[in-house]
DNA sequence: CCGTTATAGTTACATATGAAACCATTTGCA
DNA sequence: TGCAAATGGTTTCATATGTAACTATAACGG
């Protein structure tokens, strides 16, 4: 099967290479161009949004990621045990249960034993828990804002829409 | 400043809590519902698509995500040093370093010294490079597709067109 | 009842990742 | 020139994260 021939890469720089370049020209081998492969790009606007974010108050309150992340959904669902925690912040329980390590170090999350299960937790922001709560959930949502400002309207509301439908169907 | 009263979240379950659930009803903590927030949905589906490709090459060729990516722009462009495949990849040199002495130590990608600076090195793909790479750019593509095709051809289009204007200005 | 199996959560280990310190070389410029 | 500052890369260390093993409790089947 003979191969259709590609046109020459670009070659990065007009030097000359000491060790051969191995099959430069050869045919067939159709590269990725990395810059607009879906999935390097999601890994990309993804991390570097989540970056930003977590920069204001990953220092400012000493609260990683997954914390935030768990404060976020005991803030909607009071009394939620860990395991549903976990379905709910798409972390796996061994994140769960550090994150909470943590929370309830720092006096942020209290946390309860099921009545009628002892295995189970029963989790809630505590006062301090929320305090921080309402400064963090302000700023994540600027920071939304924010990256949606690069887009106009329609394009606002086609990424919403891709976007729900491109959510692995977990979360109740 | 009073506050707006938020409807009673809801309880997650109907099982009296050991523990007081702090401000259960307490005004103002409108809290983010992170299954619509943009980051969070980026983050989830990111990790979602990055971890189905990465299966399928990680155990195979015991390759890793940062590799694969180095090995996609030493395809495009040969000759890069360790710098420029950074740029590239959007990944930091500590990083592309580590990647780069496994591809090396495997035998996937050859080293070179750039004449007439000898920091700089010179990279390419070897023919193993090569043979692996021919083998994992059909995969990942064949993924890219399998995401897409959740979608409508219209809601291709506006996503394509999305992720080119959210990404970072770099990459030259 | 009692033993098996499942579930909630934690711990341990191994690997990945990021920041900063660190060489070597090159560049800029007094 | 020659020396301070910059650049390319690697190493080190501390932290994060994932997998598997483990503990405790609960559910199930005979």
């Amino acid at each position: 099967m003979p191969a259709k021939r590609q046109p020459a890469r670009p070659s990065a720089e007009h030097v000359p290479l000491k060790h051969a370049p191995s099959k430069q020209a050869s045919p067939e081998h159709a590269p990725l161009e990395l810059e607009h492969f879906l999935p390097y790009q999601l890994s990309i606007v993804s991390n570097t949004v989540s970056q930003a974010i977590a920069d204001d108050y990953q220092r400012r309150f000493d609260l990683g990621v997954t914390e935030w992340r768990v404060m976020a959904v005991l803030a909607r669902f009071d009394g939620l045990s860990a395991r549903q925690v976990a379905e709910r912040t798409a972390m796996d329980k061994v994140a769960v249960s550090r994150a909470l390590a943590r929370l309830v170090e720092a006096g942020r999350v209290s946390r309860g034993t099921h009545d009628g299960d002892k295995r189970r937790s029963v989790l809630s922001l505590s006062e301090a828990g929320w305090a921080i709560h309402d400064q963090v959930a302000p700023m994540a949502r600027q920071r939304e804002r924010e990256l949606l400002a690069k887009l106009d309207g329609e394009e606002q509301a086609w990424l919403e829409r891709i976007l729900d439908k491109l959510m692995p169907p977990d979360s109740p």
